[in-house]
DNA sequence: AATAAATATGAAAAAATTTTAATAATTGTT
DNA sequence: AACAATTATTAAAATTTTTTCATATTTATT
């Protein structure tokens, strides 16, 4: 998960790349609106944070060219104004969010989860990491490539995605994603879930599914 | 696909029945808001269309009520009244669209048209007829039950689907279905077209795939 | 360290899907 | 009606996916 923080107060940028790497994202810093605009040519970025008053380009008229180019991932915008006229300007520039300084890092948080989430949703992708999976396609996207996943493989992908960080056991998913009225004798879901984990490994060294020996399986981003 | 028409005027009521049938819509007639809202929970419409202004429980009611409960069908609302206030509050009770008699059937029929392709768009399915195709599930809704296709037969419905009424040729079919960078010289695609009607028929006596001799297919419902 | 339970792995069997190949049937032209 | 081209159908081969089965490995307990 890339994102972009164009901020030029020092301070807070270094303060909100350190947050939001502890929290597991690759970030990177544009002092100004037009090294904003340059970086998101050149990358790809799963959403935007722009500080509203930078000198030259604010953050908004970032936003407003942006979205007039395509861009379409996610935009939070930062300001220290507060009154409902700005906010109206910043949502009908086609920002996501917007948020008035200053805010808890827990509050950004919140506001980065809530604008991602919606995102999602409106694609039908699931994102993690570098990865994208396609609800659509049923295909796992990579930085590089697009990869149909067989069906029970994609099943299997989308409820661990759909229930990250929380353990599920073999029962509930015989019963959830092989939908069957009861547990088999027979191991087909550690299969399955080695042929998936062989298949992420291809693509990351990262191990997403970790097993809790006696309870299940957990998928982790970190 | 069905509509429910809930006019009390007897002369409008018929008059959109029998235009909306000759579009190939089955349709009910409701007289008023109180039948509307029975003959709703008693049947699966795919979208109605309310007169506003009925005796006892107005159009606008019945879309407040119905929205209450959780229908989430299209509605379309239907008054002799014009004002943006009005629009407004149509809309806010949950109307998907708003139009003002006298009206041509024709905008009737390019409103229809509208919300029904922001309905599906929306759910991510295409209806044709009795049927849904669900691009999430990969799945044919019947009015009974859900078929998840093999991934070919998947792909060439969705593909006939969006290009209803339109010929397509084998070759077509061959690059934009299978991904194909030339037509093979077997008949991989006559097979798979006809497994996708054998089973079509098993939930339908309409032939809906039609042979153009020497051009290709053309997917009809009507 | 020994033991038992749980899980991972590899191979193969079974099942499902897709494609190929052969031939029957249909269409259109002469 | 004869002929050729196109398409439909059937069966089987090929491929892919899923599941089963056997065994290796890991984990936890004593």
């Amino acid at each position: 998960m890339n994102i972009l923080i164009a901020e030029d107060e020092k301070s807070i940028a270094n303060s909100l790349e350190k947050n939001l790497t502890e929290e597991g994202f690759n970030t990177k810093i544009a002092v100004n609106g037009e090294e904003a605009i340059s970086l998101v040519k050149n990358n790809n970025f799963d959403m935007l944070i722009l500080d509203w008053r930078m000198p030259e380009l604010t953050g908004l008229e970032v936003c407003k060219i942006l979205r007039g180019s395509g861009f379409d991932k996610p935009i939070i915008l930062l300001t220290a104004l507060s009154d409902v006229e700005k906010k109206v300007n910043a949502l009908n520039c086609g920002a996501d969010d917007y948020i008035t300084k200053p805010f808890s890092f827990e509050e950004l948080m919140a506001r980065i989860s809530a604008v991602l989430r919606r995102y999602q949703k409106a694609h039908n992708i699931i994102l993690f990491d570098d990865f994208k999976l396609d609800l659509i396609n049923h295909s796992l996207v990579t930085p590089t490539e697009k990869i149909k996943l067989p069906e029970k493989e994609f099943e299997l992908l989308k409820y661990f995605l759909e229930n990250k960080g929380v353990i599920v056991n073999k029962e509930t998913l015989c019963r959830d994603v092989w939908e069957l009225p009861f547990t088999p004798n027979t191991n087909l879901v550690e299969v399955t879930v080695k042929n998936l984990r062989r298949k992420l490994e291809e693509y990351s060294e990262k191990k997403y599914i970790k097993t809790v020996y006696g309870e299940g399986y957990i998928f982790l981003t970190e």
